[in-house]
DNA sequence: GTAGACAATGTAAGCGCTTACACGGACCTG
DNA sequence: CAGGTCCGTGTAAGCGCTTACATTGTCTAC
């Protein structure tokens, strides 16, 4: 006890297999397969673990075992409440695993990304959690040349082969379409998140148009307005739409924010929703319920998501094996501010 | 797992060096210090890197560098919107620094946290990002001991020496409770989170406390309720107060989604904000001027502390120096939900 | 022309862990 | 009681990288 300088040595393996006078090999099966250790011998290791306060260095067992028990999830922003939800499930799922989590964002930007795509695989990520399934083909490629798994969230479209977990997003906007029609509305609006890099938007307006083909409208009419996710961009994009088509009676936001923003913008023309014109969202966040009047929407059951999509992504990592993606249900809140056409 | 077929071996260092005729060292020096390296001999090897498509490993990378380039945060909670935003900052400033961020999240539970500190640790976190001073001392042993540095957010105490970048939220919240009490309130309650554990609603009670004496109100009368973040949560605590002390005027909560609970507790009430009574909240979310009537509130710069944090992290894990510690400003946003006592 | 300085690169020793394989003893079987 | 099993543990070879130190070559100063 003399002769210790005084610096921070983090004990190692080495240290506690001297400690408990037995190799390293004995304290690392310890760890890892304790069963695999006779109990008095587990016993005595154990006590030198916590006695020296032990840490397993992270990088070296990532070095050794080639896993790194991290899961990199890369999302577009977190202050979508629709994600953060989500994420936060998968976290918690993912922890009672013994897994963390590394995050991303991608600011809705493909190349983005991409970027950061690829920095999670270097990181080591045993599996990687992205949102929707548009993106450049090579980025799939290189996950699989890396052989790095991959689970696609919040949207589920049964013709690709790549495993996902999410909801229809073009079957749960129609029904929702679906419904605005039946309440007699013909001169429809959309407002939409940019459809370019966004499939699960696209998949939204894609269902709005697929209700009124069905219906016998013609559903190159609809009134398409494209902006960022804010409420701001909502109230902005509204009045686009009251000054270019005037006749709308019904206008079908992809989420709720726009919808939100709508709303607003609609107060303030001192237009009565859903006398005068009807507004639906998507989601099904807190403010939904919190406008005024109420928002239609869809409800989505993010929580669940986030929760699934860990275990799925935990088997894909542990097996490799492709297994089924799981289309989720949704659901229509009919809340106040759809109403019959004027 | 064992049987796995390596289909494409991923390429190491000594692959590069190999290709580009040149040692592992070089290849390395090309990656790190580029300029230690002639021009001629770092073109092809570049090249050799970009031909291959190789990327570091992390694993070995952070056991020889002994650095991981990580930083790691434990939040309560990402539903939480005021956590989402900040962090969401924090994590787009770390990313133009080219640290990746490990994520963990407390549920609000000390041990958890503890727990997850620990782990993010054992990950090899460079730095560490705590919410709010509390945790048991070990904690912070643990952590000195480690030499992991650490800063608090949401939180800031002249007194501690921890650095910290936050607001004060005694001052914050004396400051609304002055306007209220300003207002003619005397009879206030408070809707809080659990205080024991959570410095930042101990403190915003505290504030009410303060400015009451100040007043030369009974700071002991204050109708103090706490419950979890929830709306729902704040619809009861908010029957409660009714039930308790029926001539309160004025509800204080913590924070915004408490207070929009208030809210729709009173609405079901049937009684008029603020001319029945007034509401306050914490946090400046959307959603209180969202809310009907919208609420008075806190403004705080969620986003622009997450963003410091990072820098101030960054900076905390080179220099390993405790810098001072930064306080932001906070203000009060004056909403229809704030009146004079009936 | 030679010593010394310096720049560019190579050599090789780890970093702390996992795990294939080796080893010895306890226990069975015939 | 010899031979075979099995079980618990030890030995030691890496995992892919960084970096201190060694080596070689080039240039300058006298």
């Amino acid at each position: 006890m003399d002769d210790v300088p005084h610096d921070q040595p983090v004990p190692t393996l080495a240290d506690v297999a001297r400690a408990a006078n037995v190799s390293t090999a004995t304290v690392s099966r310890c760890l890892n397969s304790p069963d695999r250790v006779v109990r008095q011998t587990r016993e005595r290791v154990l006590k030198a673990v916590s006695d020296l306060g032990y840490a397993p260095n992270f990088g070296a067992r990532a070095l050794a075992a080639r896993q790194t028990h991290t899961i990199g999830a890369i999302i577009p922003t977190m202050e979508n409440a629709v994600f953060a939800r989500g994420i936060q499930a998968f976290q918690e799922e993912l922890v009672r695993h013994g897994k963390t989590l590394l995050i991303a964002s991608s600011a809705y930007d493909e190349t983005l990304e991409a970027e950061q795509i690829r920095t999670l695989v270097a990181r080591g990520a045993d599996g990687l959690l992205l949102i929707g399934y548009h993106r450049e083909t090579e980025v799939y490629e290189f996950l699989r040349k890396r052989s790095v798994p991959s689970l696609v969230a919040w949207s589920f479209d049964a013709a690709h082969e790549q495993p996902a977990i999410g909801f229809d997003n073009v079957n749960a906007m129609a029904a929702l379409a679906r419904l605005v029609i039946r309440q007699g509305h013909r001169k429809i609006a959309c407002i939409s998140a940019p459809i370019a890099t966004n499939d699960r938007a696209r998949g939204r307006v894609a269902g709005i148009r697929l209700a009124m083909s069905e219906a016998g409208l013609d559903a190159d009419a609809l009134i398409l307005t494209q902006t960022p996710y804010d409420i701001e961009n909502g109230e902005k994009a509204f009045r686009d739409i009251r000054a270019r088509a005037p006749e709308t009676t019904a206008v079908m936001c992809v989420n709720d924010v726009l919808a939100i923003g709508a709303l607003r913008s609609a107060r303030e023309m001192e237009l009565r929703v859903p006398e005068d014109i009807s507004v639906t969202g998507f989601d099904d966040l807190e403010i939904a319920l919190l406008a005024e009047p109420a928002l239609t929407t869809v409800h989505v059951p993010h929580r669940e998501m986030g929760r699934r999509a860990a275990s799925m992504l935990i088997q894909l990592v542990k097996s490799r094996e492709v297994r089924e993606s799981v289309e989720l249900p949704t659901d229509i809140r009919i809340r106040r501010s759809l109403g019959p056409v004027p």
